[in-house]
DNA sequence: CTTTAGACGAAGTATTA
DNA sequence: TAATAATTCGTCTAAAG
């Protein structure tokens, strides 16, 4: 496909000067009209997402199937409807049930073709738009914002979109590329700022995994543990010591089938105790995304089965 | 009054036949 | 596809600090 350049992990590292993201040209003029960018090389229109208004203008593409548009306005999202949003059938008759020339129906072949490809672009753009305003919520990182949209892009090209709220698509988009990242996020912290259930987002989740034919690392505890323990103000040593427990849990082989953000929640609990920096469990569950119960649950466990002890010593020693 | 602990059925998930 | 097992959730009760 012709994404094949930009592979999984993004594009670039977040970079200010400009540069097409998509064919790497630095000649970028400015459209004063629409205050968009765009790539004089390929024609690619860059616009800075209309919602919010962080320090980073990031890039998207709608255009990468038709590659001209160097002169005049260029062919972007807005101009694509203009009065030919409806929809052409399929069949090879007219309105009165009679065959069509086969010069018609080469007219409306093309017509058609249009037509899909006019759709497509709004779909794009419009989960393109859906997925910026989440991810300013979240304050995630441009990094990440553009695996997210990459991941968004290849959905469309795929028509995997069809059927599901828009939202919905584009919140699992952002949780799939934090698994990418390596920096997974509680589905349930995403499905905060969408506009679409828990149940939709999940299911465009997994239609994505079936569907891309990607690899998504499935999250693990200690994934968790970092930004966890920055929303906690836990001190880096509680960090450490909560790894080190992970370790073990996972040595004893009671990690299996439990939740990963639940099992981190868990072990943050434990080391802040044995380290001096307690936090309740209240707090715990609730940056964790799970309920008091389960950090209970899982606590009792770490303690029962693991030697706790000598964990401090263990660590100093290091 | 807050935190912790435990019990119960409901609900969503993963595994197996 | 359907049944089964394991896990988490929500809520309630109660003890401890």
């Amino acid at each position: 496909m012709s994404t094949g350049t930009n592979e999984k992990n993004g594009m670039r590292e977040g970079r200010e000067d400009l540069k097409c993201p998509e064919c790497g040209s630095k000649e970028i003029l400015r459209d004063p009209v629409r205050g968009e960018l765009i790539c004089s090389n390929c024609g690619l229109v860059i616009t800075d997402h209309l919602v919010d208004m962080g320090p980073e203008w990031r890039a998207f593409t709608h255009e990468e199937l038709e590659k001209r548009a160097r002169v005049g306005a260029p062919s972007s999202f807005r101009f694509a409807d203009k009065g030919l949003s409806t929809t052409i059938s399929w069949s090879d008759r007219d309105a009165h049930g009679r065959k069509l020339s086969p010069s018609k129906r080469a007219q409306i072949y093309r017509l058609r073709r249009w037509n899909v490809r006019t759709m497509v672009k709004r779909s794009l753009t419009d989960g393109l738009i859906e997925l910026n305003r989440i991810a300013s919520q979240l304050s995630v990182s441009n990094e990440l914002r553009e695996t997210a949209a990459l991941i968004y892009r290849k959905a469309v090209e795929k028509r995997l979109t069809r059927g599901y709220p828009v939202s919905a698509m584009a919140a699992a988009a952002i949780y799939l590329a934090s698994r990418l990242h390596r920096i997974p996020r509680p589905l349930d912290e995403i499905v905060e700022h969408a506009k679409a259930s828990r149940k939709d987002v999940s299911k465009c989740v997994r239609v994505l995994i079936r569907k891309l034919q990607q690899d998504f690392p499935r999250p693990t505890a200690k994934h968790f543990v970092p930004r966890f323990a920055a929303e906690l103000n836990l001190s880096p040593y509680i960090q450490r010591l909560a790894i080190e427990i992970l370790d073990r849990a996972e040595k004893a082989g009671i990690t299996a089938g439990k939740d990963p953000s639940g099992l981190a929640a868990a072990a943050l609990y434990v080391a802040g105790i044995l380290g001096g920096e307690r936090r309740t469990q209240r707090q715990i569950a609730e940056v964790a995304h799970v309920t008091e119960v389960t950090v209970r649950n899982r606590y009792k466990e770490l303690t029962k089965k693991l030697n706790l002890k000598d964990i401090r010593n263990l660590l100093s020693s290091k």
